[in-house]
DNA sequence: ACAAAAGTGTTAAGAATACACCCATGT
DNA sequence: ACATGGGTGTATTCTTAACACTTTTGT
């Protein structure tokens, strides 16, 4: 568009969609069916078209190539605004980036993608634009926000064990955690409360299901960042 | 722009930058010389021009409206980018805000704005667009990242005293902190040395002047969000 | 001598860490 | 009976918080 007369770049949205599968951490990707990166994988995103703000058009784009609709995730945010360099033959531009974590996501093909699926974060394919580096920083952002936001419940079911909790967090953090450390301190903080039901998996003792205190929810989201 | 027949929104930035006058936390604001909210105070910012980074853009603008080289300051980062709704004629557009924090910045007059100045964030005049409540989210962030980050050192003189030091955290913090939990903390750190030079003002006792250790520095500002 | 800010230590409470064994179940 | 993951407690260290008096200077 142009503003008293000057032209102001291109916007762009991508949403960086993370999920656990197999106690790992994985992301969204969506393989590109044009030029520039014809074929690579990338995150799902697309222009910002006017009259929706940037949420909704990330939302928008995330739906339409993947299938994934954003609303349902339990956790999402604006991650930050890129300036896009390189190989973008459209011109200059800008990109804002969203950044959120969600349970049970399956992507659908669509009509305008070839695929899209879930990537381990840990072994992943050279993407196209910086959409590597990208999800490092989403990744270190979500690592850092894990201890005082409900990201992680996000990605467990609604009723989870605390040996489910743990791995989550594992997953994310890239390490392993005591066992009666995590315990004690989650019960002490008082997020979870015991439903009472329990889970039975397995041969071996079944496990408590505790629930996120969906009250102290508001006062966690309050974050900055 | 036009990308691939979609219309994208007008890119905006804008500047929030902080500074400490008499251990009060201020923000440069320049006053509008045109609708909209002509007249009212705003945050120093306008439109970005392809061929820029937004970070580029930001700091010209800056100058341009106060006179004020964002290059020279010690702390700056992107805040976020948000949605411009309201109170935009010329259509629909994002904001990308950077944040910043300096010492002895003195803004000067320029041609195309009518005056700048800053003010005690604690008690600013209703602003142009929604910069009052971006102000206040620039704030918040600030107080988190205090911690961790080297914004307050960028606030206060290369060579400074303790008290220095802590009457800016407690400017930006908006309450009283112990004195000696601070000055044990902070030697503790490791973030600051005793220069042996000392500071000698009014009839009492002089104080030991401090430099913070620039080694650490990087560490700091590996910082997210 | 007095006013004004600089400087200094100890104790108590709470948080973080390290660490190993018994329990309930399915096969 | 055994394999599997669920569940539990204590001692130690480190961090945080609360709190009041002496020192050095200028006037």
């Amino acid at each position: 568009m142009t503003v008293a007369g000057v032209k102001t770049p291109e916007v762009y949205v991508d949403g960086v969609l993370f999920q656990l599968l197999d106690n790992e951490l994985t992301v969204l990707l969506t393989q590109r069916t044009r030029s520039p990166f014809k074929g690579q994988w990338a995150l799902p995103g697309g222009p910002d078209p006017i009259k929706q703000t940037t949420y909704q058009a990330m939302s928008h784009w995330v739906k339409e190539k993947t299938g994934v609709k954003v609303d349902k995730l339990g956790f999402i945010e604006q991650l930050y605004s890129f300036d896009t360099v390189v190989g973008n033959p459209d011109g200059p531009a800008i990109s804002v980036v969203y950044m959120g974590a969600g349970r049970d996501i399956i992507p659908k093909a669509t009509p305008i993608t070839r695929n899209s699926q879930f990537f381990p974060v840990s072994s992943l394919p050279e993407l196209a634009f910086d959409h590597n580096e990208i999800i490092r920083y989403a990744h270190d952002r979500l690592r850092a926000k894990l201890s005082y936001t409900n990201a992680v419940f996000a990605m467990i079911p609604k009723l989870f064990t605390l040996s489910q909790l743990q791995s989550a967090y594992e997953a994310v953090l890239g390490e392993k955690l005591d066992k009666r450390n995590f315990r004690k301190k989650f019960l002490s903080l008082g997020l979870v409360h015991p439903t009472g039901e329990l889970h039975m998996e397995g041969a071996h003792r079944p496990a408590r299901l505790y629930k996120f205190n969906e009250q102290t929810l508001e006062y966690l989201s309050r974050s900055f960042d």
